[in-house]
DNA sequence: TATTGTCAGATCGTTGAACAATCCTCAAAC
DNA sequence: GTTTGAGGATTGTTCAACGATCTGACAATA
């Protein structure tokens, strides 16, 4: 992929960081970035030149090396030192490393689910569910992400919220690599939903059990998917 | 505190890196400030005045910034916009949040210890006698956090190793704030000495049952530091 | 043909200077 | 005592420059 190509990518968003918004221009440019990986316009692998993305973003060198400081603790681009800077590349340890993480979190947290909680969880069913029936299949992914995200946030704690939004991202390079995400996303928006009826009648023990088979199932599928 | 004294308390470190080290100046930067943070010789609420550390350091103030970034993002700097940089400090909802996500990982974690990892714990439990058997009350909390550290690492999983190595850095900057460190460390060594001894005997539950009893007096503890 | 060595160009890593913006402190005025 | 304004310090960002490193192309050699 051609550096020319990065910038062709960058250089159609308008600039739009104002004194307003109590941002650094590190910060801002970082932001950019960091959408641009989630909406998979900047792939696992990419090269990100400084010269172009400073071209492209319209930030100095160093403003630009800060954000990708930034950007590389949340593990969304990788370092190399004399060789730049990367879109990260998850291997299958990552994978299965991630999904280690996921059910040290969801699983006790889905046992802390009441009301509003079960709440949050059901709109972001309801969401995926009008995103398939309309076809958006990346925005079913989103909401799954999202039901995930809100899972982990049960347990009420800005560390863990954190962590999952990490662990979500770097998932979301995963998915890029696919060619089908509608073949991921789409078995899994009934099993949410399932989730959601169990714990509205109050079956957070069979909620869990969804969740762990859930976690299993969707850790092999994407395991395989590096064979 | 000046910024003078900040200087005068890194001016000491030779300038340690060589081109044999593949580090950069920035991680290396980085790596000085946090050593000089977890000893405790730059405190929380200190600011980091790009001046003097630059000079402090022998970096340019570029490079420093990259570093600055680099820790921000570990917790334990804390950028505020056109105010500079400082070390962070810790509140009580800091703490409860940090406790919460030690027993999200330690308490399962121990239930996990065999053989090789039941030896790592002994080990660090034994450091932690003998510091304390020299009265060197510092290399106790040392050894204490190590103990800690090495029960998270029986899940196995590289980000739970990250996590817990942040969240225990975290904790360090609370103890700085502490009068009498061996008054908070010399209760526990033994009580270290009871869960590595139960995980001998094979019983991994009532070694989880003291580690839960521990975790929660030490909350307590830290919690009741701050009324 | 395959391998090795050399060189040029591109890029990264870092430094330092400069300017603008923001914040903080202190003195003067009310 | 409170408010305002000025000055200095510091931060935020940009730009240019130079050195170091890497990559790819090409020539020479076996």
């Amino acid at each position: 992929m051609a550096a020319s190509n990065v910038v062709g990518r960058l250089a159609d968003l308008a600039r739009e960081r104002t004194r307003r918004q109590r941002s650094s221009a590190p910060e801002w440019a970082a932001g950019v970035l960091r959408d641009r990986i989630m909406l998979g316009e900047l792939l696992p692998g990419d090269q990100l030149s400084e010269k172009a993305i400073m071209e492209g973003l319209d930030v100095s060198r160093n403003t630009l090396r800060e954000a990708f400081r930034l950007l590389a603790h949340e593990k969304l681009l990788e370092h190399k030192l004399n060789r730049g800077v990367f879109v990260r590349l998850l291997d299958v340890h990552d994978v299965v490393d991630v999904f280690k993480i996921r059910r040290l979190i969801e699983c006790p947290a889905i046992l802390e689910a009441r009301g509003d909680g079960i709440d949050r969880l059901d709109a972001e069913v309801r969401i995926g569910e009008v995103a398939a029936e309309q076809g958006r299949w990346q925005d079913v992914g989103t909401a799954n992400i999202k039901f995930h995200k809100a899972i982990g946030s049960l347990l009420g704690s800005p560390r863990v919220d954190e962590l999952m939004g990490q662990v979500l991202a770097e998932l979301r390079l995963v998915f890029h690599g696919m060619d089908d995400p509608r073949s991921f996303y789409e078995p899994y928006l009934p099993r949410n939903r399932e989730i959601v009826d169990h714990l509205r009648d109050g079956d957070r023990p069979g909620a869990h059990n969804l969740l762990e088979d859930y976690l299993a199932d969707a850790e092999d599928q994407l395991v395989s998917a590096y064979r």
